[in-house]
DNA sequence: CCCCATTTATACCGAACGTTACGAATGTGT
DNA sequence: ACACATTCGTAACGTTCGGTATAAATGGGG
């Protein structure tokens, strides 16, 4: 019942992740709809079948991403006190921008930090994603102040903002050639400093 | 002698400050040669005629950035002790890339992050620079070191990157509408925790 | 076996892209 | 007054952009 009609002839998981690779290297206005449909191997037509338009398709990618090499973010937060959340934030995002299996740097940095007119919607999109992660960490951090795993007088907004700029640069650091090792000093010289009195 | 001819009717040095605010706010490839010209108020032969295509007109409103709204840099590495490089950098960079007659972030950063093969040179640029800016950073923790301003075990390129990638951050951050106190607080607590043991 | 829903590939759409020929306009040097 | 060097606006170049109309191909359900 569910299928009928002539059947797709490629792995719909597969395109999505050729689109992810190829968004996160070159950023939305970046790639074009030529560089998809080569690199996933499908013509125009198949892709905008399957995907809607432009848009859509990185949105899906994005979620693809938020779930799969970005899903760390989500994971630290579940650690059991905010030392090793910070910990395991800050050297898992070290490795998961400097991933060679993936484009060095992350895409909710890199795919639109700033764009033209037609790529705003998806420039509003990426900040609301990185305002979502923030907030998620504010309020873990919220929580380990009142369960007395942070110092009374600390502000978990303060220290979410600041955790999150060391991520985020930790990112541009790898667009920019760094290395794991190098990102991983940077977190080092972060975690000796923490909780910031 | 060297007036002959028609003369120009614009004014060169506003053409390349309303050419750095658009590349600023909408990135390399965001912004096109029509975008260019509206906002000049020129026509395309005068643009072409006058800064010789659209990467050499972007090169020259880098320079330009870097000379002036991104001066701070360069002017933070002439202070007396490291930790007063550092704060400076830190302050700075926050009210810079917050500056409300500019577009909020740095285009050293935002420019072209990543991006198509047809900006791949302008992206290759920025991250020369970058890392010229991290190289000079590192050069004056060294000296810092040498002259005991620094512990004599402190890693200069380490300290270097690590600075280089908060202040990075905080340009993320402003891209996404952080304001100059989200961004003060951040180098407070950085500035707290210096230097690193 | 044939209807039907769906995907396929070809070919094309109008718009925008960066860039440039070209001739008219303008002001200096002679 | 006239030649010359330069900039001006118009109009166009070929290419690429995101997106689609169309019709043939495919395979399940009756």
């Amino acid at each position: 019942m569910s299928v009928m009609g002539r059947p797709r002839e490629f792995d719909i998981d597969r395109a999505l992740d050729q689109a992810l690779h190829l968004f996160w290297r070159q950023g939305y206005e970046g790639t074009s709809i030529a560089d998809l449909t080569e690199a996933i191997g499908i013509t125009k037509p198949s892709l905008y079948a399957a995907f809607g338009n432009k848009e859509e398709l990185f949105r899906k990618a994005l979620d693809r991403y938020v779930d799969g090499p970005g899903g760390y973010f989500q994971a630290a937060l579940a650690m059991p006190t905010a030392h090793e959340v910070v910990e395991h934030l800050l050297y898992e995002a070290a490795d998961a921008v400097t991933d060679p299996e993936n484009p060095p740097g992350c895409l909710a940095v890199q795919g639109a930090l700033c764009c033209g007119d037609a790529a705003e919607t998806i420039k509003q999109e990426l900040m609301t994603r990185r305002a979502k992660g923030e907030e998620d960490l504010r309020l873990r951090f919220a929580r380990a102040v009142a369960e007395d795993d942070l110092p009374r007088h600390a502000d978990p907004a303060d220290l979410a903002r600041y955790i999150c700029a060391i991520v985020q640069g930790m990112a541009v650091q790898a667009a920019g050639g760094a290395s794991r090792d190098d990102l991983r000093k940077i977190a080092q010289i972060t975690l000796k400093a923490w909780p910031p009195v």
